[in-house]
DNA sequence: GGCTTTTTGGCCGGTTTCAGTCAATAGTTT
DNA sequence: AAACTATTGACTGAAACCGGCCAAAAAGCC
């Protein structure tokens, strides 16, 4: 009965992420000690945390299952507006793919609650875009690279071969003037399988990625049509890119932040 | 300023699901008044919810995210002991294929930790079980059932061909004398080409699903070699699946429940 | 440069929550 | 049946949090 109970509770917690006191001791019919009690029981378990007024999800819960999101931190809002840009070069109905990675996150982001089908190989995109209903989405398979959250190898390269998509937005470990490279070979065959899929390949990179060498080339510049950009890139590397061939995008860093004001949020009350 | 300043707390959230006024104080340097001003926006704008010392993650983040979960209700702790008993079933190295749902979503619970290859079709599953380095994770792809985030169809197929594994669990929307059915013919190609793909065939399902028959035919008994089910089944329609052949394992409702009791967590500290 | 508007930080009264204690109840063992 | 233990519910002082207020600082405008 009292094992029942905190179960309940915890799936109560873990379903809602987060569940007051009140809430919880309305959810079981119980003293508020008592609730206070299970709480201490199972944050001693370690798979909640206890907040004032109620508790939250455990690291266990939140900090394995989105492990791929947590090093997300460099350029964290150059990535976002190129998301954004990148987004609005995508019209309704398109089809595209979309690599893993964190900044092609943030392009899944940008594109959430618009027509469009989007083929990925990335956990935390399909995730995040798997409960939308505006949003068809297909799941490339494969052997799924714990850190990272994306399916690679044969099998993904399997699904790719079956597969034709309008635009590819790729993420890249490196911009070299002679290509882009990527740090894992089984990352860039797989990429090589989705340039061979997609009619237009879309780059997107924050200024750090210039200059970088990694492990592998994945291709030369002449095989992408368009590379989406932050404002931090230097001009030689612009021209160099722009050189290439390549369609260059400098994403605004000043997209609207589309947040409501402070007055307009106290004056809605 | 102001924007970037929320954005950041914003993220911080968002990453850690919540966060205490203390900790946001701390993370951005301002005080404790303007923290309180910036999550009354933030909170108008609907993308997080106060709470009592912090806030956590709105309903647009957490309604929408993990939306196939949310009715997993019935027979809840039914499935719990279906799944941890099933588990039992796996040796340490095996290969297993996890169909979707939320019986086999227990199963893929009572696994974690273990070190064993799996292969799925479900999101959820796959979201469980990707950050955990001693499970081998296989994605199969396809196209993305928005309800229950399983994977299906020709891509899904496409992939179970190429794949062979020794123990597949499955799940079912209804069990007759005569055979097992699901609701959707997708769903039932797509589990038709997992038990192609299968050395053995163990069903999980909950006394729930007995004398119920959906849409689609899926194969007859004599195709699965195991089923696990609760407590709560009648002798009648036990007796007619062990007449079938079928290995009939009941979970005991009283499974240890691993969680810390009252007193060891208050003297452990 | 001066003025207005916005943003910020500190403070206070009121409310809620917390941890700990204790008695009563329910369940178990002898 | 009696004794014992585990669990529960109520109470209390202390601490934390909230909302609102006002003044100072910063930013924008003329």
């Amino acid at each position: 009965m009292l094992e029942t109970r905190r179960q309940t509770l915890l799936d109560l917690i873990q379903k809602r992420g987060f569940a007051a006191l009140e809430d919880l001791v309305a959810a079981v019919g119980v003293s508020e000690s008592t609730i206070r009690r299970d709480l201490e029981a199972l944050e001693q378990g370690g798979v909640i945390r206890r907040t004032h007024g109620g508790a939250v999800v455990g690291a266990e819960t939140r900090e394995l299952m989105p492990a791929f999101e947590d090093r997300a931190d460099t350029a964290i809002a150059e990535k976002r507006s190129i998301g954004r840009f990148a987004a609005s070069l995508v019209q309704d109905g398109d089809t595209v793919l979309l690599d893993g990675g964190t900044t092609t996150l943030e392009v899944a982001k940008a594109l959430v609650g618009r027509t469009v089908q989007v083929v990925t190989n990335s956990l935390p995109i399909a995730q995040l875009l798997a409960p939308h209903k505006d949003t068809d989405l297909i799941l490339i398979g494969g052997f799924v690279y714990p850190r990272t959250g994306v399916a690679l190898g044969p099998i993904a390269i399997g699904c790719l071969e079956k597969i034709r998509v309008h635009t590819l937005f790729m993420g890249a470990g490196g911009i070299m003037a002679d290509g882009i490279y990527n740090s894992n070979l089984l990352l860039v065959e797989t990429e090589q399988a989705m340039m061979k899929s997609a009619h237009q390949v879309v780059l997107v990179a924050d200024h750090t990625k210039f200059g970088k060498q990694a492990l592998t080339k994945l291709c030369g510049l002449e095989k992408i049509q368009h590379l989406v950009v932050d404002e931090g890139v230097s001009p030689e590397d612009r021209r160099q890119i722009e050189n290439a061939g390549v369609l260059l995008h400098v994403a605004p860093s000043d997209v609207k932040p589309r947040l409501v004001q402070p007055e307009e949020a106290r004056n809605s009350q």
